[in-house]
DNA sequence: TGGTTGATTAACCATCAGGTTGAATACAAG
DNA sequence: CTTGTATTCAACCTGATGGTTAATCAACCA
């Protein structure tokens, strides 16, 4: 398990609970039991996941006496995307496709000589 | 291991060496050996690795000869990338907060009945 | 045919992740 | 001080992950 902010980030959205969980959580703040409420698993299970979430910097929790209400932080959201759009958008409908094409038959060119075989 | 198309991107998301592989690939078409040149550890390992990234289809892969050049694709990172912001956008900057921090107050009140604690 | 290169498969190992149940902690209310 | 409620911790099980090495497959070269 890499502990890097990243992979905590993308291994704790990789999973469905943690998913539903946050889109709960972005109606609002919430408590454990409120939050376990529509799953099949056990609290115990849900707190594991919120701990998961909270390790990946995703929630914060406060303390109102034996509550201890999760609240959504967007800031590693914000870098996890950053990083996807970041090797989108250097491949997407850029002429990177089209470079990497030319740059294909070069090689090909060379590797086989002249031979002119098509695959 | 969920299998569902958003789980299965973040989860081969969640790994450095996988993340490595996929922004050499934006840079354009790369082998096996190539892409494994930078790295310490066996073949095997990432060919593992490039499985892993071709089921959650983040990437393709050609045939030439006993090449198998890999590709990027990027309409998983789209999908994942719209996820991220979808609850995102639902909660940063905006009035969600301050509605929140409302509602908190409104239930301290109700369960406290009347009693004015602070924190 | 046989050898070399590129890549995958198979078998194995250690660790981790997600779930369980049961006990423990923290606080509130009688 | 005891009970109830909210939550976590601990021990345990099972299956997945990431790595290894050895063997295999596929395609080219000689």
């Amino acid at each position: 398990m890499p502990d890097d902010a990243l992979s905590l980030t993308f291994s704790a959205l990789a999973d469905p609970t943690r998913r539903a969980l946050l889109a709960r959580l972005a109606a609002g703040e919430a408590t454990v039991n409120e939050l376990a409420e529509p799953f099949d698993i056990s609290l115990q299970a849900v707190s594991k996941h919120l701990k998961v979430l909270e390790r990946a910097g995703l929630i914060t929790r406060g303390r109102t006496a034996q509550w201890r209400p999760c609240r959504l932080e967007t800031a590693p959201l914000t870098e996890a995307s950053a990083w996807i759009e970041r090797y989108k958008a250097g491949w997407d409908g850029r002429f990177d496709r089209l470079e990497d094409e030319l740059r294909a038959l070069q090689e090909q060119a060379h590797e086989k000589g002249n031979n002119d075989e098509q695959d």
